[in-house]
DNA sequence: CCCAGTTAGTTGCAGACCCATGTATTATGG
DNA sequence: CCATAATACATGGGTCTGCAACTAACTGGG
């Protein structure tokens, strides 16, 4: 944890940028850090909230592709799809949840390359208990409104479907 | 890297979520997903474009850190509190830039606890060097233009405000 | 039918981050 | 003045991530 600051480092770049490297450069970089900062005090909320429950927002987000899969159980390949993660991250999030008991391998009937994960019941009743609880929290968003969310998620649909990622709407 | 999907996770995850806990948990979910996304993708952009240099993107923050001081050194614990990292992460971070002789340890003069860590002379033309190379490439904010770029970065301010962040304007 | 090429998953390596702990040094209150 | 608290940094453990290389298994063209 951070130590407290008396002032924005964020601004404080600007200032810099705008000084050395002239006022056009100014709107990305802020854009990234931002983003950056953003991003960790996200998590650090979702880590704290999803605490209680033994899981890590990651550990939460492959838990909760397996809940509303068809079946319950994926190929481990296809969650490295889904979850936009490389494949050999899959591993060891497997790896985490199946020791907690929440998950569990399995071989595909067919085809002998393949390992299944497959949600536990105790997986489920975990998942939906997870989920209730970052509902209650917005998701660690506060205090932004549904109309500042609704900005925000349209500028980075725009960036994503620059950046190549299929977007719908 | 994650193979081609043919549809949009986020959208996904949002249909799942309006059908299963209601229109009102979809758009911080969806924010909270896009924040990820985005940050995964601007980061391996910035690490692809600073590959060159021999810099990763915390690498070069940490840099330009130094670069902009006034002495061109600081304390580590004053850098962690600047980069918002954790006080742990500092240390291997400085490794790297030391080992690649762009940063040099030396004890602060008066406290023998302190550390400071001071930017060289190659230190200071690589992340002038690099830093021109991040300006032209929009620090991988494109295609965001600056008016949207403005637009997310006065909603994250007001997010990092509620979070307890020093914001200025 | 069989070998080459592809695909699935794992392992080893490295970077980045946080937490808890340990050590050395400095600051402070009784 | 000295014992205690606070500070600065390093270390070890754990998680997440991506890259390269490896094994095992499937697939298809000659």
């Amino acid at each position: 944890m951070p130590q407290e600051l008396s002032f924005d480092p964020i601004a404080e770049a600007a200032r810099q940028w705008r000084e050395h490297w002239g006022e056009q450069t100014v709107p990305a970089m802020t854009a990234v850090t931002s983003i950056m900062r953003a991003h960790q005090l996200m998590l650090s909320r979702l880590n704290a909230a999803l605490d209680p429950f033994g899981l890590t927002f990651p550990r939460y987000e492959a838990l909760m592709l397996l809940f509303y899969s068809r079946q319950g159980s994926l190929p481990l390949g296809k969650m490295g799809a889904r979850l936009q993660v490389h494949q050999t991250s899959v591993t060891p999030l497997i790896d985490g949840l199946a020791k907690a008991g929440l998950v569990q391998r399995s071989p595909h009937p067919s085809d002998r390359r393949t390992t299944l994960a497959t949600i536990t019941p105790q997986g489920r009743r975990l998942a939906a208990q997870a989920t209730e609880a970052l509902n209650a929290m917005g998701f660690g968003t506060e205090p932004l409104g549904p109309e500042e969310l609704e900005s925000l998620n349209g500028i980075l649909a725009a960036f994503r479907r620059g950046a190549g990622d299929h977007v719908d709407l």
